[in-house]
DNA sequence: TTGTACGCGTTATCAT
DNA sequence: ATGATAACGCGTACAA
C-alpha cells in the first residue's frame, strides 16, 4: 500500500488555489504568465500566495515541465582572476532573471568537461555557457544534438556550436609585441604558464608575427604547464636571460608573470623599461597601479559573462541574438613598462 | 484528457529495471544502498545501468524523496580573492561526494543573504554554508529552523547556529600589529577598505591593542567603503600621510591595498621599511614575491572551505563532527617590509 | 480566460 | 531481500 505524507503545514500550489477560490491551474499559469489572468484572478491569487508565504517547488515544477531554469556553467578554474571576474559578470546578468547557476569547475580538463557536460545536460537545462572553443569530439557532438541554447566564453574561432563570444587571442597578443617593436623591441621574451588552449593561441600569435619580422628565436620562449603565480613570473624570467642574456623585452601571457617579472628586474637592478620592457595580458586592476604601471592588453572579461548570459537568456526565451558570434576585442594599455620613446 | 508525453528514447529507472528483470524499486535500491541488494540483483542492474546510459532524474529524485543533495553556499563576493579560495576549497570537497553546490552572492548585503537563504531553503538542500557571522535576526531564526546541518565560514565567534569554521580576525590584526610594535613602530596607521564585519573586526583588534599600548590616534586610521584594490591602497596611503605625516608603519586590512602601498611608497621615494613599515593581510601569493617581500597574515583560506565542506557532509551523513566550533588560525609572515631590525 | 484529467520519474510505506 | 502501490507538487494538453 502507499503511505500517507502530506504533512499539514504544507504551503503548496493547491493551498494558495483554494485560498484565492480559483483551480490550482490558474494559480500555476499566475505564477509563470500573469498576463493570462483576469484582473480579478491575479489579484486574488497574489495575495492568497502572500499570505501563506508560497514558494514553488522547483522539484515539482521540473518533474511536470520537463526543463529546469538552470544556466549551467563550465569554467576551468575557480582561482583565476580572469575567471572570476567573468563570473561576476554572469551572475550580474542572471541574478536579476528568473534562472539561476549552475557552475562546475573543468580543472581544465576537457575530459572532466565532458563528464560535467553529459550530467548536465542529463538535467536538462534551460542553457549552457562552456570555456572556449577546444572541447573534445563527443562533447561538441552531445552539444549538437542538444536543443538548449549554447554560448562557448572566451575566445572567437570557426564553427560555433550555437553562439561565441569573446576574442581573438592571438591577435591581442600580436597587437601586444606590435606595440614592443614600435617601442623599439627586438628580442622580445615569450612566457607562458599553464598553457591552457587560449596561452597556447596567444603563444601562436606571438611566433608568427616573430617570424614575420623574422625576430623569431626559440631561446626567447620559456613556458611552462605550471599554473601562473608572481612568483613564477620572476623564476621564467630568471631562465629565459639564461637563455638570451640579450632579450630586451618580455610579453607574458598573463599579468600575474608580469607583475613578477617587474619583481625580479628590480632584484637584478634591471631597470623597466629602458633595459628591458613588460608587457603583461588581461590587464588586472593592479597593472595600472605598479610603479612603473605596466603595460597590458585589455580584455572584457565582465562583458564577456554578462553579456553570455544574457545571449543565453535571451535565447532560451525566443529571442536569439541577431549576431551568433560576438567579438569583444581588446585594448592594448600602453604604459610605462614599454615605452622607451617618448 | 491527459497526454500521451513518454518518448521513446528514453532511459528512466523502469526501463533499467525492466533490462535487469526486476522491479524499478529494486534498481532505485542500488543507486541509493547498494548493498541492499543480493550480488546477482546488483551486477544485474549495474550493467542493465551502463547499457542503457541511464543518468538518474534529480527532479524526480528531488521531488519523491522530498530532500535534495545540493549544498547551499552564500558567499558575499566573487571578485575577491579571498573568496575564490575559500569557493575552491569547498568544490574540491564537494566534487569528489555525491552532492553538488549552489551559490549564490550576497554583495555583501545581510538583506540579500535572508533573502537567498528563504530561497535556498525553499528548495530544500541537504545542508547550508553560509559566510560570517553578522546574519540578521531574521535570518538567524530561519536558519535555527531548520533541519540541516550549517556551517558559517570565514570567522569564529560565540553562539555558533551549528557548526563555525574561521579564526579570530580580531586576533590575526593584534598579532600583526604586536609584530610591528617589536620592529620598533610606534605611529602605525590603519588602512581598511570595504569594511565588511571582517574588516570591521580587524580593526577593532587595532584599536584595543593601540589603546592598550597608549599609541591611539584617530588620525592614523583610514576606512573607506569601497571595494578593494591595489590603487585604492595607494589612495589610502596619501589620505593618512596627509592626516599623519609621521607615520611609521601601516597594517593594510588586506594585500591589495598593501601593494598599492608599497608602490605608492616608492613613487613617493619613502623606503620600505626604513621609514615605512608594512604589513598586509591574507597573505596572497604575490606578498612573498615583492621587492621587498611583503609581510602579512596567513589565513587558511582553501582550508576553510574544504573542512567546512567536508564537516556539512559529515553532518549530513549522521557523522557530526566532535568540535562545533573550529579555529583555523593564522600566522604573521614576517617579511622585509616590516623587519627594521635584523 | 478557466478548468479537467493525467502524467512527469522517482522514492516511501507497507507487506511478503 | 524484494515488490506493489501510492504519492511527491506541478504543468501539459485539451476542452469549454
Amino acid at each position: 500500500m502507499g503511505r500517507k505524507r502530506t504533512k499539514p503545514g504544507k504551503i503548496r500550489l493547491t493551498e494558495v488555489a483554494e485560498l484565492a477560490g480559483v483551480s490550482p491551474i490558474t494559480a500555476s499559469r499566475f505564477f509563470r504568465n500573469p498576463e493570462a489572468l483576469s484582473l480579478t484572478k491575479r489579484v486574488r491569487v497574489e495575495s492568497a500566495a502572500k499570505e501563506l508565504g508560497y514558494v514553488p517547488n522547483l522539484a515539482a515544477r521540473a518533474l511536470a515541465s520537463q526543463r529546469t531554469e538552470v544556466i549551467g556553467v563550465l569554467i576551468p578554474s575557480l582561482t583565476n582572476n580572469v575567471f572570476s571576474d567573468v563570473l561576476r559578470g554572469i551572475y550580474d546578468a542572471v541574478d536579476g532573471s528568473r534562472y539561476s547557476v549552475q557552475l562546475a569547475n573543468t580543472r581544465y580538463s576537457i575530459l572532466q568537461e565532458e563528464k560535467l557536460l553529459r550530467l548536465f545536460l542529463a538535467q536538462k537545462p534551460a542553457g549552457l555557457i562552456v570555456t572556449g572553443i577546444d572541447q573534445t569530439p563527443e562533447s561538441r557532438s552531445i552539444m549538437e544534438s542538444v536543443d538548449c541554447p549554447i554560448v562557448q566564453l572566451m575566445e572567437t574561432g570557426p564553427d560555433p556550436v550555437d553562439m561565441m563570444i569573446g576574442f581573438s587571442h592571438s591577435d591581442a597578443c600580436r597587437a601586444a609585441i606590435s606595440h614592443l617593436f614600435a617601442q623599439g623591441c627586438r628580442r622580445i621574451g615569450f612566457l607562458g604558464a599553464r598553457m591552457d588552449p587560449r596561452v597556447q593561441r596567444r603563444f601562436d600569435g606571438y611566433v608568427a608575427i616573430m617570424k614575420e619580422a623574422s625576430l623569431y628565436d626559440p631561446r626567447l620562449v620559456v613556458t611552462t604547464p605550471l599554473p601562473t603565480s608572481v612568483t613564477l613570473g620572476g623564476a621564467l624570467l630568471a631562465d629565459l636571460l639564461t637563455k638570451a642574456p640579450d632579450t630586451d623585452a618580455v610579453f607574458c601571457a598573463n599579468d600575474d608573470l608580469a607583475l613578477g617579472v617587474l619583481f625580479e628586474c628590480r632584484r637584478r637592478h634591471i631597470s623597466v623599461p629602458e633595459q628591458m620592457a613588460i608587457s603583461g595580458f588581461n590587464d588586472l586592476e593592479f597593472m595600472a597601479s605598479a610603479v612603473p604601471t605596466l603595460t597590458s592588453v585589455r580584455t572584457n572579461r565582465y562583458e564577456m559573462g554578462r553579456d553570455a548570459a544574457t545571449m543565453v537568456i535571451e535565447a532560451i526565451e525566443g529571442r536569439r541574438p541577431e549576431q551568433r558570434v560576438v567579438d569583444l576585442g581588446f585594448t592594448v594599455m600602453e604604459r610605462q613598462s614599454s615605452m622607451r620613446r617618448t
